[in-house]
DNA sequence: CGATGACGAGCGGTC
DNA sequence: CTCGTCATCG
């Protein structure tokens, strides 16, 4: 029964997935194409790890990057074999690391219910962290002490690691010193401290890690590519590949990545991890999934086209048996209203065809591009859905509540203390709390303990509200999370406030939805009817147990991060403690309008692991995408690339690709050239809906046929040899003239788009765009001092400037 | 103390 | 343009 067959499981895989699924226990590395299916790969590996008997529950670990994908593949390990989800450790990075300091909170030098903090609160932390120490916030901004901060962590830097070379960093480090001891004594951690605690206490305590690396046989890890170098050392940990003096570990790393979908080296994330691991662990197996089941010839080849001009690649290609499928859709508009027009009347057609609108997805670069393809679906009234709002658990109200019940659990937590203090409005200023926070600091203090020593009116007002948090605390002992969280809403006027309130109606729904979320949570995680967490066995046996007859819903899994006993005293979190932390690290979808059929509008970035019939990708345009703040380099101009390879592969059956002529943008029209990816694709996949025709050329009355080739009279960066030859074929309706051939502008001066230049009023600046030939030939040109200016080039001097 | 207006800045965003 | 932060007035 335990050593049932695996061919079930192996079969309708293909030989690669097959290969990788039953590769025996030793480090590999699965390059995973876009629709490979490499979170099925993942998934059967895991499940046939488990069936074939190699591993039990507790022997595997299996990290991704999202709540979302680890979910999934619960979900899918759940369909596939019973087992008992809980004993194994599935579950975001920081996921797994909140349980594993739970678990050796003594060994991490935390409290056992330390509070996690989230980017937003990170942020007031580090803003009243300067406040207090009178850091000079024109030179250094919080937001970026806070980049700084993580930026540390993320590479497993403390305060003592970074090499201090001017008087900047010094400060730097000493704010991030203060920082640190900040959040001790507040007994708080953010996201980069839950690894880089984690990894710490492996690498400093070897019962510990010794005990980690003998239990888990099997570490998995999903989007490898995303990993940045402390995640990367917190692996190495578990499986330490070389640690001296110690007999070899024994397990097997199983990595999944695909370095053509890096897409977040500007958070850390370090595509260079991919070949470390190949090297340092001597990796043994690698295999390709190159064979995509998601999307027709067509899209394929163009996504592997655009790809191939990135260097530095490990090398893949995509292949489909689909086939040919539909062209590439290019389209050409005026303006941005007019993009999201056009797109508005296709999908009308396509859902005339019978496309659900879930189906459609406009994806775009920067957020900002979304309001007015919003404005345009709302006024054709079809319904849509905005990713990457503020989520369930990031928004004010929600965040509120949440203070008040972390007062409950960690009266010294400041941060809270100040987001609620005065909220709902009680009559506690900016002075009251300076005070409050004078005492503190003298005396050592949190803001709770020191209210005893503020004087006067200000005093009364803040006694009361500790008061009041105290009888909370008393009142909630023995209750229920339910009742807790609605006696707060109640006792803490947020609810009545918000119902005074012009539009506070939402915000009402929201703390009323809060009561849900708890409940919901409770019920998942079993702290109602057995409030003891299940044993974790060191091996696991449990296979024969069926999810529902330990009263699991196998289409909701759980992550069973936040109930990890105490190592020595087996002391399980109380539920408000558990609620706080899933609170922290599921900050909870974003819109409530998920069940609705509607069209699906997000950023390339968001788009990521998702799948479409109808992808529309807007905005392509130089300085928009590629972004112009990462045109400049070659590794941000491949990260654009990467990300637009993305955005391709997102799509099944039908691809639109659109760029427009002028774009609103901070305020102002901005003319944009088409963007350089375009002469990245092969022209055999793509129809052009629009005639090829520069912007002047819409504007001013035809002369008969088109002016200029598809490039018009743009200039850009490439040899005239990359400029494809017109073919017939790629215009839809082909009036039966070809236009004529572009010829390369005189300008007479060697610039191009994204090129630094300088002027002798304006200083150093960056092209932006550049339009019309000859005497009319205009540059616009984002000077850093000056700002964005369009300049007639036979007028105005610009000396390119070398980078 | 708390609500309203000027002002400046503006990629991507999981946990 | 649009949001968030700061400064001033009631």
């Amino acid at each position: 029964m335990l050593f049932e067959d695996p061919t079930p499981l192996v079969a309708g895989l293909n030989p690669e997935q097959a290969a990788a699924v039953t590769l025996p226990p030793e480090h590999a590395l699965i390059l995973a194409g876009a629709g490979s299916g490499k979170t099925r790969v993942l998934t059967t590996r895991i499940a046939w790890l488990l069936q074939s008997g190699q591993a039990g529950p507790g022997g595997i670990m299996a990290v991704t990057f999202t709540n979302k994908a680890a979910k999934e593949m619960m979900t899918r390990l759940t369909a596939m074999l019973p087992v008992n989800v809980r004993g194994m450790w599935i579950g975001t990075f920081h996921g797994l690391c909140n349980r594993f300091l739970r678990a050796h909170h003594q060994a991490a030098g935390l409290p056992q219910t330390f509070q996690i903090l989230d980017t937003q609160d990170q942020l007031s932390a580090i803003k009243r962290l300067c406040k207090q120490h009178n850091v000079d916030d024109e030179r250094f901004p919080p937001k970026q002490l806070q980049w700084f901060i993580s930026g540390c962590k993320e590479d497993g830097m403390r305060p003592r690691d970074v090499v201090v070379r001017d008087d900047e960093t010094r400060r730097k480090v000493e704010i991030y010193q203060l920082y640190e001891e900040q959040c001790q004594r507040e007994g708080v951690v953010d996201f980069g401290e839950l690894m880089l605690r984690s990894y710490e206490v492996l690498r400093d305590n070897d019962p510990i890690r010794v005990h980690y690396q003998r239990r888990f046989k099997h570490i998995l890890i999903d989007e490898f590519q995303d990993t940045n170098r402390l995640q990367y050392a917190w692996i190495k940990m578990f499986s330490s590949p070389h640690t001296e003096g110690l007999p070899p570990s024994g397990n097997a790393v199983f990595a999944v990545g695909d370095d053509d979908q890096s897409i977040y080296a500007f958070r850390g994330a370090r595509v260079g991890n991919m070949a470390d691991f190949v090297r340092e662990f001597q990796v043994k197996h690698q295999i390709k999934l190159e064979q995509n089941y998601r999307s027709a010839s067509n899209i394929l080849n163009t996504a592997n086209e655009l790809i191939s001009h990135n260097s530095r690649r490990l090398g893949k290609n995509l292949r489909t048996d689909a086939g040919a499928g539909e062209p590439v859709r290019v389209y050409e508009s005026v303006s941005d209203f007019a993009e999201a027009q056009w797109m508005v009347d296709e999908m009308k057609q396509l859902e005339r065809e019978g496309t659900p609108r879930s189906e459609m997805a406009v994806l775009y670069r920067s957020n900002a591009q979304s309001r007015v393809v919003e404005t345009a679906l709302f006024n054709a009234a079809i319904p849509y859905r905005v990713y990457g709002g503020l989520r369930f658990f990031e928004r004010a109200e929600i965040k509120h509540a949440l203070a008040y019940l972390r007062l409950l659990e960690n009266p010294h937590d400041d941060t809270s203390f100040l987001r609620v203090v005065n909220f709902p409005p009680r009559g506690i200023g900016a002075r009251s709390v300076e005070q409050l926070q004078d005492v503190a600091r003298s005396s050592g203090c949190s803001l709770h303990d020191a209210v005893s020593g503020v004087t006067g009116r200000a005093g009364t007002a803040i006694a009361n509200f500790v008061a009041l948090l105290d009888v909370m605390r008393e009142k909630t002992e023995a209750m229920t999370l339910k009742e807790i969280i609605e006696l707060v809403l109640d006792k803490s006027g947020l609810i009545e406030h918000f119902r005074n309130e012009r539009e506070g109606e939402d915000r009402v729904e929201n703390l009323e939805e809060l009561v849900n979320a708890a409940e919901s949570f409770v019920m998942q995680e079993g702290f109602g009817r057995d409030a003891v967490a299940l044993p974790v066995d060191e091996h696991g046996s449990s296979l024969s147990q069926s999810p529902v007859s330990q009263g699991l819903d196998p289409d909701a899994p759980v992550l069973n991060e936040s109930l990890a006993p105490d190592a020595e005293t087996g002391e399980t979190l109380s539920p408000l403690a558990a609620f706080l932390t899933h609170a922290a690290l599921e900050s909870g979808d974003n819109q409530a309008q998920a069940g609705q059929d509607a069209v699906q509008l997000m950023t390339v970035h968001a788009a990521k692991g998702l799948e479409f019939d109808c992808v529309f990708i807007t905005g392509l345009e130089e300085g928009l995408f590629p972004h112009e703040n990462s045109m400049s380099d070659r590794d941000g101009l491949e990260e654009e690339r990467r990300l637009m390879y993305v955005a391709i592969t997102r799509a099944r059956k039908r691809l639109y690709l659109s760029h427009s002529q002028t774009r609103m943008l901070h305020g102002q029209t901005r003319y944009n050239m088409k963007s350089r990816f375009f002469d990245e694709l092969p022209e055999a996949c793509l129809k052009w809906l629009t005639p090829p025709q520069p912007a002047w050329a819409a504007a001013a009355p035809s002369v008969g046929g088109w002016q200029g080739g598809r490039r018009g009279l743009y200039a850009t960066g490439g040899s005239p040899a990359a400029n494809p030859a017109w073919s017939p074929g790629f215009l839809s309706t082909g009036s039966g003239t070809p236009p004529p051939k572009a010829s390369e502008p005189d300008r007479g001066v060697d610039i191009r788009t994204g090129q630094k230049v300088f002027h002798n009023k304006f200083g150093e600046g960056k092209v932006l765009a550049l339009e019309g030939a000859g005497a009319d030939a205009r540059a616009q040109v984002n000077f850093s001092r000056h700002g964005v200016k369009w300049l007639a080039l036979s007028v105005a001097k610009l000396t390119p400037v070398d980078e």
